[in-house]
RNA sequence: GCCCGGAUGGUGAAACUGGUAGACACAAGGGACUUAAAAUCCCUCGAUCAUUACGAUCGUGCCGGUUCGACUCCGGCUCCGGGCACCA
């Protein structure tokens, strides 16, 4: 062993019973950042396999809270130990700079946003860094910078060229306090996602990206997903929302206008006894103008629909239009009736109404007298609708030549009647709509758009991007200064020369994080959005990490743009793929007293403050040992000490090597020894392995260092193996102690620094003992132990059994009926009554 | 209503493909060292019964099943958490 060149320098000042944070800390980050070993290598002769390693970058609002903390340590760890696997890790970090608290703290300060985002960065990084986080700051990014937000522009004045990205007049969802539009997304419970303010609905003008054209290959690709968490596929698949069925068309009584509609259930149109249409539909907009009772109710129900947080408890409430439909399939007049309950956003905005086969429509019928007709049984025949709706699948009655028809086949046959008919077709609907990118807010990146009144919108020329967002203008609440700022606005057509407006709205600080992942790739591309080649080595994303509140919005437009990049060409996506993120790893919430920390609720725990007293190391150790990392995490001081004081602990085991090594080898505890060491490198290496069980890793590396602590070091061969157990225990601590490890691996003599080690391997041969104590159970029950060797048959295994006196008491007066032995684990003997 | 999770000591949790339930820690209690404290070290720590030892019985939300053997697999529930929802 190196026991010769073994310098413990530590031995001298071996009273000191704590080690020394502080210095270390600063120390060995001084050493890194000079080293640059968090680099990765761009090289293609490099002949390591290469490895992507993500944290959700964080906004910049001021100081890192326990959050933070506990992400980026969950992607350090992850980075640390694939680098000492071999790979070559890249592992970046960045601002998501733009975004509404910026200009809120710009009103409340009277300073310019970006003075406050900059400084807040500046304050953030300096707190990154003193974790001792191992990024490759040479890649840093904020999204506020023009050579970031260039690309983005960029992007959005091709997607105008393909027809993805359109401005049109919608209903939309409007925050007041916020001034501005938010995406369905965003709304919560009717509420905006930011201020918790209920929005209110409002037609106007905005732009929109066609995330529904990729609707179906964004829930077609989740199946790529294995290493994502099935919550948050299932989360995904939910809000896209398929459904498969039908669009019918319905005519008009006495009227050339045609009534479409859309249900899953079109097995069941025989059974249509009215229709129902929403209020903001034309048809009842146009019953109620001459009918003052409707115009009254509809108005009830547009205000209503957006007052009312708790929308699924609504009265259901309806009205007829005095218009009749007719049956596409039958020719009998329906009555066509408005209902609070239709959403004009969703489908048509109408639907059939089939009160024997849908509870909502059973229930309407029944409140306003509406015919019911049955045309679905069971298997039986007797289905019963005189109580309630039979929404089941079944077989079909009173359907004419439809009549027994399975409900599965009958969907088909008659989807086919109405599409030969020109009535209907086959039809795939989506909850999910487009995505609503433009904000009437001012820190964020301009629209390249300009407004000319002959040639309408036209998209900023390659040449004259990126559009820039001053950054000196001075928001004071209500609307935007962008859209006041004479000098940025006043422009010359890019088309025809004349005298334009750019368009003042900014975009949705989500289209920002949506690509950051791939620009992190080529972040400092001056041509280029991301460079194909470079995407092709790093691409996708390996590791994932970040909180499951993302687990919608911002991964869904994510994996959407990732696709739009592909189909722009940026990468190859044969071999690059279709999927920005392989693997995704949801951590928990820090809580404190069981509820999430929060300034307003007062219960938080400043980073800063923990890494002051106890050091960085501590505060790692401590997010990494309480809870498994897609677990909540309940703060506990008493745990940070007890983090704290295992680091001490490790420190101490030093001082042993003091000890002369002298007396006789222990063979026996020595081997007991190695094969601890060894069972604890194989634990750690797949607790990282599987699905990254660091609570687990620092759980086996807290025995050994007790193993190691208890071990009583008697000859060369003792202390080897005690230098051994040492060495393990150190390298593998780097990944969640850095600093720790490496001060630990100076004294150790390790050649290189122990963030740079390989991971150790295990020996296969300590593992092996030729005694080994096998469990005697009676019945499944534990009744002895015996010492038997390791490949012991079961002929023996029984007769020793049998020899210990524990076991023999639960054998008297039986019949041993049958006998297992599981190799290495147990013997169990299986009696009855003699 | 639909879709996902989860339930193990006082607490956070562990148990790889069914094989000694509670590793590792926190808290608590007791002891050693100390003039004292801090720090450190040692012991106890699922429940019940028993005891001079040895021990025995029960125990992973509830009920049932499969198995030599179930925290783990199957069927049926209860409760808790998260997501979606007048979605046609």
């Amino acid at each position: 062993m190196l026991l010769g060149e073994l310098r413990v320098s530590h031995s001298g000042n071996c009273e000191h019973k704590h080690y020394d944070a502080q210095n270390i800390e600063i120390k060995w980050q001084k050493q890194w950042a000079e080293s640059g070993i968090d680099v990765p290598s761009n090289d293609a002769s490099d002949q390591r396999a290469n490895y992507y390693c993500l944290e959700m970058f964080p906004y910049p609002s001021g100081n890192l809270h326990m959050g933070h903390v506990r992400n980026y340590c969950l992607g350090d760890a992850v980075a640390r130990y694939k680098r000492m696997q071999g790979f070559n890790v890249l592992h970046p970090i960045g601002w998501d700079a733009f975004g509404l608290p910026a200009e809120n703290a710009a009103i409340k300060h009277k300073r310019p946003p970006a003075e406050w985002t900059y400084a807040n960065i500046d304050q953030m990084r300096g707190q990154l860094k003193r974790l001792g986080l191992s990024y490759d700051w040479s890649r840093e990014i904020a999204t506020c910078k023009p050579e970031y937000y260039r690309w983005e522009q960029w992007m959005f004045t091709k997607l105008m060229e393909k027809g993805l990205a359109y401005q049109k007049e919608a209903e939309v969802n409007w925050c007041d306090p916020c001034h501005t539009v938010l995406a369905n997304e965003q709304v919560e419970d009717g509420a905006c996602w930011r201020c918790d303010t209920p929005v209110v609905k409002k037609n106007l003008k905005q732009w929109f990206i066609k995330i529904t054209d990729y609707a179906e290959q964004l829930l077609d690709d989740l199946d790529q997903l294995s290493g994502w968490p099935e919550k948050v596929v299932g989360m995904q698949r939910n809000w896209i929302g398929k459904s498969s069925g039908a669009e019918v068309s319905f005519s008009v009584e006495n009227s050339d206008e045609v009534l479409d509609i859309f249900t899953t259930r079109p097995d069941t149109l025989m059974g249509v006894t009215y229709m129902a249409v929403a209020a903001a539909h034309p048809l009842a907009v146009k019953a109620a103008e001459n009918n003052t009772e409707l115009a009254v109710f509809l108005k009830e129900c547009s205000t209503i629909s957006t007052k009312e947080a708790d929308v699924a408890t609504m009265e259901k409430k309806g009205m007829a239009l005095g218009v009749n439909a007719i049956h596409p399939i039958t020719g009998e007049a329906v009555p066509v009736w408005v209902a609070n309950f239709v959403l004009m956003g969703y489908g048509t905005g109408a639907v059939m109404s089939v009160p024997a086969h849908d509870d909502r429509d059973y229930d309407f019928a029944k409140k306003y007298n509406l015919n019911i007709k049955q045309v679905i049984t069971n298997a039986a025949g007797d289905a019963d609708v005189s109580e309630a709706a039979y929404t089941d699948a079944g077989v079909l009655i009173n359907s004419g030549e439809f009549d027994g028809l399975k409900s599965g086949k009958a969907k088909k046959t008659i989807t086919h009647w109405l599409d030969s008919h020109d009535k209907g077709e086959e039809r795939i609907q989506y909850r999910l709509r487009d995505w609503l990118v433009s904000r009437q807010r001012y820190w964020g990146t301009p629209i390249p758009v300009i407004h000319c009144d002959d040639c309408g919108a036209v998209a900023v020329p390659e040449k004259d991007l990126p559009v820039v967002l001053p950054e000196n203008l001075q928001p004071t609440g209500g609307s935007s200064p962008l859209a006041e700022c004479e000098a940025f606005l006043n422009v010359d057509c890019p088309q025809c020369g004349k005298a334009a407006q750019r368009e003042a709205d900014t975009f949705d600080t989500f289209m920002e994080s949506s690509w950051y992942m791939n620009r992190y790739i080529s972040a400092r591309s001056e041509t280029a959005m991301v460079d194909a080649e470079d995407m092709q080595r790093w691409a996708p994303v390996d590791q994932y990490i970040g909180g499951v509140e993302h687990a919608v919005l911002h991964l869904l437009y994510a994996r959407f743009y990732h696709k739009l990049m592909r189909d722009m060409g940026l990468f190859d996506g044969e071999k690059v793929g279709s999927e920005p993120f392989k693997n995704l790893l949801t951590q928990g919430m820090v809580l404190m007293d069981g509820t999430k920390m929060s300034k307003s609720k007062g219960n938080t725990v400043d980073p800063s403050a923990i890494i002051e007293r106890y050091g960085c190391d501590t505060a790692r150790l401590f997010t990494l040992f309480a809870a498994p990392p897609e677990k909540d995490l309940e703060w506990e001081d008493s745990g940070v000490e007890g983090a704290h004081r295992f680091l001490n602990r490790v420190w101490r085991l030093f001082e042993k090597l003091n000890a002369d090594a002298v007396g006789e080898d222990g063979e026996k505890s020595v081997k007991d020894l190695r094969r601890t060491i060894h069972i604890t490198i194989e634990k750690v290496t797949r607790a990282f392995e599987h699905g990254f069980a660091f609570n687990v890793a620092i759980a086996a590396q807290m025995e050994l260092a007790n193993a190691l602590q208890s071990f009583d070091i008697q000859g060369e061969s003792g202390k080897a193996a005690f230098v051994e157990g040492l060495q393990a225990l150190v390298t593998m601590l780097s990944p969640f102690v850095p600093h720790f490890s490496c001060e630990c691996g100076e004294v150790l003599g390790f050649e290189k620094d122990a963030v740079m080690m390989s991971w150790p391997e295990v020996d296969a041969a300590a593992l092996v003992q030729d005694e080994i104590a096998l469990v005697v159970q009676i019945q499944g029950k534990k009744r002895g132990e015996i010492m038997v060797s390791k490949d012991v048959n079961q002929d023996d295994a029984l007769a020793l059994a049998k020899a210990d006196s524990a076991v023999a008491k639960w054998l008297e007066g039986m019949a041993i009926v049958k006998v297992i032995l599981v190799k290495g684990r147990l013997l169990n003997i299986v009696v009855r009554p003699a």
